[in-house]
DNA sequence: TTTGTAATTTAGGCAAACCTAAAAACAATA
DNA sequence: TATTGTTTTTAGGTTTGCCTAAATTACAAA
């Protein structure tokens, strides 16, 4: 449709919209678009109306947007660029796998069809970065894997981690802390009704944490 | 020393400013960066100004504009970066050798010095990016090789092309119809005082180039 | 049903980086 | 030296993307 160049502001709108709508399926609130790209409520107002003008979003005043169809197919571009940079920092470029978001945050909005398409192909078409997110392909599609939670596993079951859904610093100094990356063995020990917090063992180690951070942690159960 | 952030076109601007400065060693006119950068020239007053407020340049009213030292530093860094991706575009990427200068355009504004640094150290260090153009190293150092214009050859000497100084388009379009590319053999085959052309052969063709283009390929004598 | 609070929008402003039109400075030469 | 033409700067304006403060709306609890 219309191939209109977006600029940094949007693609960053579009792609947090679409984050929160878990894909295209909920109203997302003004509010939430403020505290995830930390801009406030009012700015949040004038980027809606602006997307909304370009029907990437549709708007209803005071309840909330949703992303239209050419939005998440905008949206879905920008985080096959972001999630293919991420490989090629963490592949070639060696980075550590908690240093890759931040730069690919920047590289993302480089928009060169071609340079995306080339660098997919120079890094064999990989399916998931290294956070074990999925990457959608040239035409958006996403190979969606199954993967369940930390809680979903009973006592004494073991699974390896292969996903982490929170890209925050603070998250990544947490699971540094803790051992736990992609590719971590875990195994439950026990399982606390009160909060919904689980005990897990990792290396040897059992460490007792909390649902917020379990729910940010998905595995495949082995 | 000021290691604030500067902006996609602060950095444009002082990129100009020290490529048409030669170095550093010449004064630069408001009319001359207009030009380069396809902005007006009460524009680049605005921006002259806002570059001598951070010291980047020194600037006298109604006579020119001239880099200084950090200014040079910062440029060189930019400069260094844009070639990097050069680099990686043309080798790793297999970009062709007309396509890369656009998209490094962009690259070059992400700033991030491991970045950088991690791109370096895995395109094995290199010297010269795709057009034959220095890198300099991470303290701004370049590696000074001496090239001639082909008109410093005389009849019947030999030449490889080992640098395009034009990264226009319409240069690079006239380049690939006359068949020249960084490592193309060229013959000498006459010099035409009238209006300093030169007759070159190319793969067994001969053709007349003005003295502006021969001013613009730097070869390596063989 | 009213009322209080939280979410959202409107209104008015600001900085960055551009623009056009007009004034000022410089340079070239008659 | 006066005049003309070019270059540069100033003045005032626009758009983008943000902000704060104030007004409006939605919603939940009394």
């Amino acid at each position: 449709m219309s191939n209109i160049k977006l600029s940094k502001s949007e693609e960053n709108y579009l792609k947090s919209i679409f984050n929160l709508s878990e894909f295209g399926n909920k109203q997302v609130s003004t509010n939430s678009i403020s505290k995830i790209l930390n801009i406030e409520p009012a700015s949040v107002t004038d980027m809606i109306k602006k997307l909304s003008k370009k029907n990437l979003i549709y708007h209803e005043k005071y309840k909330g947007s949703t992303i239209s169809k050419s939005g998440i197919k905008i949206a879905l571009q920008i985080i096959r660029r972001h999630r293919l940079w991420e490989v090629f920092l963490h592949d070639k470029l060696k980075f550590k796998w908690d240093e890759i978001h931040e730069i690919a945050e920047e590289l993302e909005h480089v928009s060169s069809e071609e340079l995306i398409d080339n660098l997919d192909k120079y890094l064999k078409y990989p399916k998931i970065d290294p956070h074990g997110d999925p990457i959608p392909n040239k035409l958006g599609e996403i190979d969606f894997v199954d993967k369940i939670s930390i809680s979903d596993l009973n006592i004494n079951e073991k699974g390896i981690v292969s996903r982490i859904i929170n890209e925050d610093e603070e998250f990544f100094n947490l699971l540094k802390k803790l051992n736990i990356e992609i590719g971590t063995e875990i195994t439950i020990v026990d399982k606390i009704d009160y909060d919904k917090s689980v005990e897990i063992l990792i290396e040897k180690k059992s460490v007792i944490i909390s649902k917020d951070i379990s729910n940010n942690i998905k595995i495949t159960k082995i």
